[in-house]
DNA sequence: GCCAACGTTGGC
DNA sequence: GCCAACGTTGGC
């Protein structure tokens, strides 16, 4: 069993709306490296639920993956703004995976109050200009944070 | 295959 | 809105 961390824009894709959703798809995934955090998630793992580029930056809670990555239907969808037109339907370069929702924090965590502490000061989360939007994080760092801060 | 230009992410 | 970081594109 892995952890992860999946950030998302709330006003594009919230927690809010995952759990009224309680099963979401996670797609559009335009980036290889977070393209390959999500083939290695399996059924079962677990992943904090993060807000980017909102007031309140930081983990808003946590869900379970419910569907292994499979190909992300928006990369062949013309209307799309996920639409690649470089991708092939027989082989295709983007999936996305199923996330089923688990539980939202009573108050977001905070990113500011996450790089204050020095025993997380590893994770990529923290590092200037890490961008990457499906982020592996080890069981120990999850667990210390679910203790700590949630 | 190098590398400059450009685009995007995302915190602040 | 600024800007650093970094991924992608495309000319050569």
């Amino acid at each position: 069993m892995r952890y992860w961390l999946l950030k998302s824009e709330p006003h594009v894709y919230s927690i809010d709306t995952l759990k009224s959703q309680k099963v979401g798809t996670w797609d559009g995934v335009r980036n290889y490296a977070a393209r390959n955090n999500l083939k290695a998630m399996q059924k079962g793992d677990v992943a904090f639920f993060y807000h980017s580029s909102t007031k309140e930056v930081g983990i808003a809670g946590l869900v379970t993956v419910v569907k292994e990555a499979y190909p992300d239907p928006l990369q062949f969808d013309t209307s799309s703004q996920y639409y690649d037109p470089k991708s092939a339907a027989t082989h295709p370069r983007w999936c996305a995976v199923d996330v089923r929702f688990k539980k939202k924090f009573k108050n977001i965590i905070p990113l500011s109050v996450l790089k204050s502490d020095r025993r997380l000061s590893s994770m990529p989360l923290m590092q200037r200009g890490s961008r990457l939007s499906v982020q592996e994080v080890t069981k120990k760092d999850f667990i210390y944070i679910l203790k700590t801060y949630a």
